[in-house]
DNA sequence: TTGTAAGCGTTATCAT
DNA sequence: ATGATAACGCTTACAA
């Protein structure tokens, strides 16, 4: 910056006024500066710049894993949000193992991330978040946690799963399961709540409906599916309503593996609509969650929340239902 | 700092000292400083700390998207091994449209990254890379660029396909349609050749195969299989083998859309062992690449290189035949 | 073994 | 409108 300075033959000052527009300077001397950056290729000194404006432009996502397509698609939602202001997104990816964000907290205390987006699809205790949340602002996406109103972007769960489940009870099925995600979650929370305030529109008795309780992963769905399905072909349920898409993925294969037909012999849904879901047979009934854009807002809240202004980005998202091939009519017909 | 000083009644620089074990300093005076630390929850300021070692512990990750899983596996390799030294990865991803990452040189240059490691999977122009390469330390995974020997961590593709196409040979298959990678791409350089040497390995002419070139996605698989198996039943080829696992899932769902069987009426393989191709019908027979442990060596390739010295991480990895159900015998019986 | 002090490259305050 | 100059929080000679 000197050496700019030098060039064009004005003070550092200016320069840092020209290049911030933070000062009056007279046009002839800014395109001196102006040639003297090009000529040198000179670019300022982010750590400097962070040292001194106590901001370091970026900040961090915190996600399970990546490999998850929902979670890829909320990052890419976060990253292209973060670009709009030239902030960088740095990946957390907490260790399955050992400790876990008591790191990402030290990031924030050490103003190397000027705040956090988290999410935690698998659950991971508040404990933590509410660690990272002492040393400076963090958003919550998708995952939301009851007691603690951080701030949230999330999407309507118990809507979209009210509309699946009313799909299917509108088909016919009455003996129904719920393989539902882990009840610690808000999302399963309220998914759970969706199918109950269908079932209850269908005159049903919700807790007459058996919830198997998974994990939200893959394995979970066909070990549950082999559960929920274990009884006698006329007593077993016609539907599972999957709290999501990997679930419902492997209670598919557990179908598969032993011949149930689907959806000839039992109706399957799942929730989130990844990519794959449309690739398997039968393309799976689903719901859509605006993944993308639930990371796109979740930045543009936390941004709101740093320049200490209230956020029109935090709230919940609409879901769409995606009807496929995945549900028909119950075997023995309407019931 | 200076408040964690005089809490332990001692210097700056002796907490510095302590901090970074940069000096002698006596146990009696280093546990004040410690406690210290603790009771102040003192985290040094990362900001100053780069500014002084000329370094920010940080390094990007350039992707072309995320919601390839084979760039997300990457990506998460890449983050194990950056995490392994307290560096912090910054997520790139180019923008489709404007200026690419002559934004990525200027995070270079402006030494917010230490270095780079470049996954240009859909084939971005060298000049780009090269540019960024001008202003700091850039390593190259899973696509190499032949005219311009950078460091670079891939895995041997050629190889992998030439054990698949021998598979497929072995099956029988003799009339067979190649449905490669955009030729300007070494991974689909690699793969082409790796088929045309079992080819000749079997005694066909590998200039009689025809070669369809794709551009590694969804749609150009559909499409080119469309057009590779427009001829007559008994002229049409009855395998295809497909440089990407993307491409392939493309093609089955061509076949399935206009009644062709796979495998009993063509045989398909792919490239890359995405999660989903186990997951579809039929299950994909493809070649798998280490996609975790590129990402992570190109990290530990690009440390060394960062520290000056010679790296053993760059280089090929291996690749592993996955058999699945996607191939059988061609219609007629060995021909 | 410990402390003093000189930067690192910016920004921002204050005179001019 | 412009230019000195003092921070920002840390590391590291160098001196004691």
């Amino acid at each position: 910056m000197k050496d700019v300075a030098e060039h064009a033959r004005v003070s550092v000052s200016t320069v840092s006024y020209v290049l911030n527009d933070s000062g009056p300077v007279a046009p002839e001397r800014r395109n001196r500066v102006l040639d003297a950056v090009r000529l040198l290729e000179y670019s300022p000194n982010e750590s400097a710049r962070s040292l001194k404006r106590r901001s370091a432009s970026t900040i961090g996502l915190v996600v399970p894993e990546l490999t998850n397509q929902f979670f890829a698609m909320v990052a890419e939602g976060v990253q292209k949000a973060a670009s709009t202001r030239d902030v960088l997104v740095v990946l957390c990816v907490p260790d399955a193992t050992g400790q876990p964000e008591e790191n990402h907290a030290k990031l924030l205390r050490s103003q190397r991330l000027d705040g956090v987006v988290y999410l935690s699809g698998t659950g991971t205790l508040p404990a933590s978040i509410l660690e990272l949340s002492r040393f400076g602002p963090v958003v919550l996406v998708d995952e939301q946690i009851p007691g603690f109103d951080l701030p949230a972007v999330a999407c309507d769960s118990r809507r979209g799963a009210r509309e699946v489940a009313r799909h299917v009870l509108d088909q016919g099925h009455r003996r129904i399961a719920v393989i539902g995600g882990p009840s610690a979650l808000w999302t399963a929370q309220q998914r759970l709540a969706g199918y109950r305030e269908a079932f209850a529109a269908a005159g049903m008795d919700p807790d007459g409906v058996p919830v198997l309780v998974g994990d939200y992963r893959q394995d979970s769905g066909r070990e549950l599916a082999a559960q929920a399905l274990a009884g006698p072909e006329g007593e077993r349920p016609t539907a599972l309503l999957c709290a999501n898409d990997l679930m419902a993925i492997g209670a598919v294969e557990y179908c598969k593996s032993v011949g149930i037909r689907v959806p000839d012999d039992v109706s399957i849904v799942g929730f989130d609509d990844l990519p794959v879901s449309a690739l398997i047979t039968p393309r799976l009934t689903t719901v859509r969650q605006p993944a993308h854009d639930m990371g796109y807002h979740a930045v543009m809240a936390l941004f709101d929340i740093l320049e200490n202004k209230e956020s029109e980005s935090l709230g919940l998202q609409p879901t769409t239902v995606q009807l496929r091939d995945s549900v028909g009519p119950p075997p023995g017909g309407n019931s």
